[in-house]
Order: C-alpha cells, then sequence, then structure tokens
RNA sequence: UGGGCUAUCGCCAAGCGGUAAGGCACAGGACUUUGACUCCUGCAUUCGCUGGUUCAAAUCCAGCUAGCCCAG
C-alpha cells in the first residue's frame, strides 16, 4: 500500500513541484492549504485594485490548480484564529516592544506545522511535506536537523530553526536535493500551472508591505507617538514616526540630513526615543538569546564554536556560544557583525546543517 | 532705518566672468521573510528680486528685499 504524504501547498512553484516528486516517487499524496489570517477591513485598493482578501483567494485558486493539475485530493485548512492569534498579535506586540520579529519562524512552528500534522493525523497519513529548500538529516547520535538545501544560494533553513524533533520526524522536504532553476525547470516542463509564478515575498499577511499602517490599524492599543531621534550622548536630532517605523540598522527613511549618513542604534521604548549613529555604532560584538530549540544537540552547549546567522539573508559569523541560563545562550562574534536586532531569531550552524537558535534579546559587549 | 556681512536644490555646500561640483535627505528600480543593509537611476535651463555692464554674469555694478553682527 502506498504511503499516504500531506503536502503544504502554498500556491507557488515550490510546493507544487514537492508534490509533484513525491507523487512520482509513488507517494498518495494529498494537498493541503492553509487558510491565514487577513485582515477584515480596509480592503480598499491598497495593492492598485487588487484588495488583500483576493490575494489570498488567488493562492488558494493556485493550490486548487496544481492539485488538479497533478490529479491529487485537496483540501483547504482553516487556520485563522490560531494565525491571528500566534503569528499577528505576536508581530504587532513586538513592534509594539521596540522589537524586530520574524513572524516566518514563529509561525513554521506553531501553526504551520501544527495545522499540517493535525491534518496529517486526521487522514492517516504519515507525513507531511513542504516546499521548503532544505534538507532534513539524521546527526550520529540520532537526532534529526535541517542542512542547507542542495544550493546554499537558495536556503530556508533558518526560517525553520525552531522546527522540534517530533515535526521533523514527520516532515519531508523534497524540493531541498534540487536547485530553484531545477524545480523551475521541472514545473514547466511538466505544464504546472504556477510555473512562472514570482518567489513570493515580504511579509504574507501584509502583502501591501506597509507594516507601520497594518500595526496601526491591528493593534488593540495605541501605537506609540512620534518622539525624538537622539544621539548616543543624548543630543536631540529631529523627530520620528514613532517607534514601529523603525529597525536596527535602518537609514533609510529617517529623513535626518546631517550631511553624512546616519543608522539606527537603538530604540527605547521606555523613553520612545530613537538613538542613531555612525554607522560603526551598529556593530556589535556579541548578543545575548532566549526562547532557545537546539535541534541538533541533545543538551545547551558548552563553549563552542559555530556560525551564526543573525537575521535571514546573514551569510553567517564565525562566533562562541556559550550557555548562561536555562534558556540563555550567550554568543560572542570573532567579528564584531552589524545590526544585531532584538526580535529577530539567531540561528546557530555546525557546517551546513542546524545546532540549534533562539530569539534576539540584545545585543552585548563581550 | 548709522556701519559691516550674507543671500546657490528640502539641509549643508562648491563656484571668484565662459555657460550650476559634491555630501545628506528624498523619489523610482534591483535585492528581500527586518519599511534593514547594499547596489542602480533620478533630483536647480537655474543661483533672493529688479535693472545695468559684457559676445558671455551665480560670478562685476546699482537699487530693492530678507537674515545675521556691531553700534544706537
Amino acid at each position: 500500500m502506498k504511503k499516504k504524504v500531506v503536502v503544504g501547498l502554498s500556491g507557488g512553484v515550490d510546493s507544487a513541484v514537492a508534490a509533484l516528486l513525491l507523487k512520482e516517487q509513488g507517494y498518495d499524496v494529498t494537498g493541503v492549504t492553509m487558510r491565514i489570517w487577513q485582515e477584515d477591513h480596509c480592503l480598499t485598493n491598497r495593492l492598485g485594485g487588487q484588495t488583500i482578501e483576493t490575494v489570498g483567494q488567488s493562492a488558494e485558486e493556485d493550490a486548487r490548480r496544481v492539485a488538479e493539475a497533478l490529479d491529487i485530493p485537496y483540501d483547504i485548512i482553516d487556520y485563522r484564529q490560531e494565525f491571528k492569534a500566534r503569528v499577528v498579535d505576536y508581530f504587532i506586540n513586538e513592534y509594539l516592544c521596540a522589537r524586530t520579529p520574524n513572524p516566518c519562524v514563529i509561525c513554521n512552528r506553531y501553526v504551520k506545522w501544527e495545522a499540517l500534522l493535525e491534518y496529517c493525523r486526521s487522514i492517516d497519513a504519515d507525513h507531511i511535506a513542504t516546499g521548503h529548500y532544505a534538507r532534513i538529516v539524521k546527526l550520529p547520535d540520532g537526532r534529526l536537523t535541517l542542512c542547507y538545501s542542495v544550493t546554499a544560494a537558495k536556503d530556508q533553513t533558518y526560517a525553520l530553526f525552531y522546527l522540534t524533533q517530533q515535526q521533523l520526524a514527520h516532515t519531508m522536504m523534497p524540493v531541498g536535493e534540487y536547485s530553484k532553476e531545477e524545480i523551475r525547470a521541472l514545473a514547466t516542463r511538466l505544464g504546472l500551472p504556477v510555473a512562472d509564478k514570482p518567489d513570493s515575498q515580504e511579509i504574507c499577511f501584509i502583502p501591501d508591505n506597509d507594516y507601520t499602517g497594518f500595526i496601526k490599524r491591528n493593534s488593540r492599543q495605541e501605537v506609540p507617538p512620534p518622539g525624538n531621534f537622539i544621539t548616543a550622548d543624548g543630543t536631540i536630532l529631529g523627530q520620528h514616526q514613532g517607534i514601529t517605523h523603525y529597525t536596527i540598522g535602518q537609514r533609510k527613511g529617517l529623513g535626518l540630513s546631517l550631511g553624512h549618513p546616519v543608522f539606527v542604534s537603538q530604540i527605547r521604548r521606555a523613553t520612545n526615543e530613537v538613538v542613531v549613529g555612525e554607522e560603526a555604532a551598529v556593530f556589535t560584538d556579541g548578543l545575548r538569546c532566549q526562547q532557545l530549540n537546539f535541534m541538533g544537540m541533545a543538551s545547551l552547549p558548552v563553549p563552542r564554536r559555530v556560525t551564526a546567522k543573525i537575521r535571514y539573508a546573514h551569510k553567517g559569523a564565525a562566533a562562541v556560544i556559550e550557555q548562561t541560563g536555562p534558556d540563555e545562550v550567550v554568543c560572542r562574534f570573532e567579528e564584531p557583525v552589524r545590526a544585531v536586532t532584538p526580535g529577530q531569531a539567531v540561528v546557530f550552524y555546525d557546517g551546513e546543517y542546524i545546532l540549534g537558535g533562539g530569539i534576539i534579546k540584545e545585543g552585548c559587549k563581550c
């Protein structure tokens, strides 16, 4: 009897090809799209005529067309409540707390995998599969972890570092064995309807990319008001638009004309101030992180050399990590790194595979 | 209403008779799971205003206007 697999179809090329590959490998494939929460108001044309609602609908329509093309069962599971509570509210709250969140990291572990695995159980399937560019590998000690896809150029392990052993044990990522070009070529050759669909980008629940507008519309509390831009020594340089408009390392959009570029080096929630300085002020040689998940090692690290990625597109920096509390690790970089940002994920690698990671609490001197 | 100085893009600022540098900011694009970084492109037919001298003026001259400083 064929093994049953539930593939999460996003409406994009990658998950479509994942389903295709599994079907070719002889699995009994079912396609599922997770319906996520969308703003139910302000549906006027912020996207040049296209409403936010239609963006979500078109994703489901594309996924359905893919399922039809592959001749597999297709279903939609409604995770709007969970997504709103775990991802959207988290996202908003983090910004209100002067941090810069990475909602995808949270969504993957607490919503997407939960949703797919629950569906998987409900139809008695063995595994779930996604279109992520990553590979699941088993370490000598038996633990499962994630490894770069075959092309390091397209790697999505960073956003998946929070997955649990249990979740990994029931997951397949067939796309991780191919390059993006190969995936597109496969989709085209086999006539998948989404072969030419552009890669998705930005945050899925804010398709017009207006973060601060989104936060303002959906926050249960008042968003922080305008305040002062100051230098490290307290000199007031001008007015900022509210702390939710900024992230560490940001240069553009400050509106400060000082003759030389300045960058955000600190966001102070208590005083509603945004500290700016020279680019050098944005470099730090260490960070403290919490909310840890160490998928690639059974116990938290004694001092250990790693490559640390402090944001999604970071190439990684040599560092040493060490446990400093029940749920706290300090990471010291060999060379100072740019824009350590509270709220972002830090992921530790041993070569090509993930050891673990956490959420950055703060940069620190080490 | 005595004297002096200064007026060039949103900000700073080159220019000193030969046909408007540059930086910052800003806008558009590439990239993008940070409105991040980075990269590319754009950004004064015009130099406070009005006249004058010159083949030619932001550059010289005169008047006016505004700001600053000194003295009243």
